[in-house]
DNA sequence: TGTGAAATGAGGCTCAC
DNA sequence: GTGAGCCTCATTTCACA
């Protein structure tokens, strides 16, 4: 499946808006609503498009702070690490969890209201996972930029 | 502004389907259309929901590569740290950036095609912004859980 | 003030060309 | 790829508790 230029503009504005009109769309790329219609179903048929969502300001639900945890690991076979992954992102505070190479085994995007329940999400759960050796935490102060737009060059 | 359980409902509703109709919403929760419409409004208005946007699958868009990057940094002035902020967050690779505290004193959150354009970014971008001391690499691998749902508890 | 029922109009979706 | 038309659903209005 290749993405011409115009499958890149539709996905855009849809990153831009998800509730862009196919109406408005055809106005702005100067085409019938059809093709429109047509390539965002093949889109999200191709699994191009995953899903539409709302975005919450995480603030205004009372949950202000973002972590980032790198977790290094004891025993890297495949059962261990299965084991370990299956714990770390059965929790609901974990927004994201990489599989990574570099300074860590892991690294984790934790999100929670504050400081105290950081402290209990690591020690009443973090801590319970076992074959972890390290656990080091990267507290987000404050949060110049944070998108959730893929960069497109077309 | 006080949200009630009805309104965590919705939202995790809609941080699930952005286009979830106000009518399957209200079946769901017994209710008729005109109170769910108005809380949404009210939602949207009070900046709870941000907006809402389609999820885009990184490696049909050719973006297979995810990075966290640590950048520590020589001087902590207020000025010093605006401006490397300002060049940090004008590069469209860099999809978050967050000032912390541990290890570092920002993590930015990088998307890019493969090792070569994380490799150009880091050279051709990243070394150009002056006052950095250290930069240091977490690519990630697989990604176990990706989510961009906001953990609620109600 | 918050809820349910009914009317209106915009927009997703289909079809013929 | 275009344009017309159906039909669902968002949106508004109104009566009610």
């Amino acid at each position: 499946m290749k993405l011409d230029k115009i499958d890149y503009q539709i996905i855009d504005m849809l990153q831009q808006d998800g509730r862009m009109t196919i109406r408005d769309m055809a106005q702005q790329l100067k085409l019938s609503t059809t093709p429109i219609f047509n390539r965002i179903k093949k889109l999200e048929a191709d699994g191009v498009i995953e899903k539409y969502i709302a975005k919450i300001n995480p603030k205004k639900v009372d949950k202000g702070l973002f972590a980032f945890v790198h977790l290094s690991i004891k025993e890297h076979s495949k059962e261990a690490v299965d084991i370990i992954v299956a714990q770390v992102i059965s929790f609901p505070e974990v927004m994201e969890c990489h599989y990574v190479t570099g300074g860590a085994d892991f690294v984790l995007k934790v999100l929670v209201k504050n400081m105290e329940e950081y402290n209990q999400f690591v020690t009443e759960k973090l801590f319970t996972v076992k074959n972890i050796s390290k656990i080091d935490s990267l507290l987000s102060l404050s949060i110049p930029k944070h998108s959730n737009k893929i960069p497109l060059e077309y």
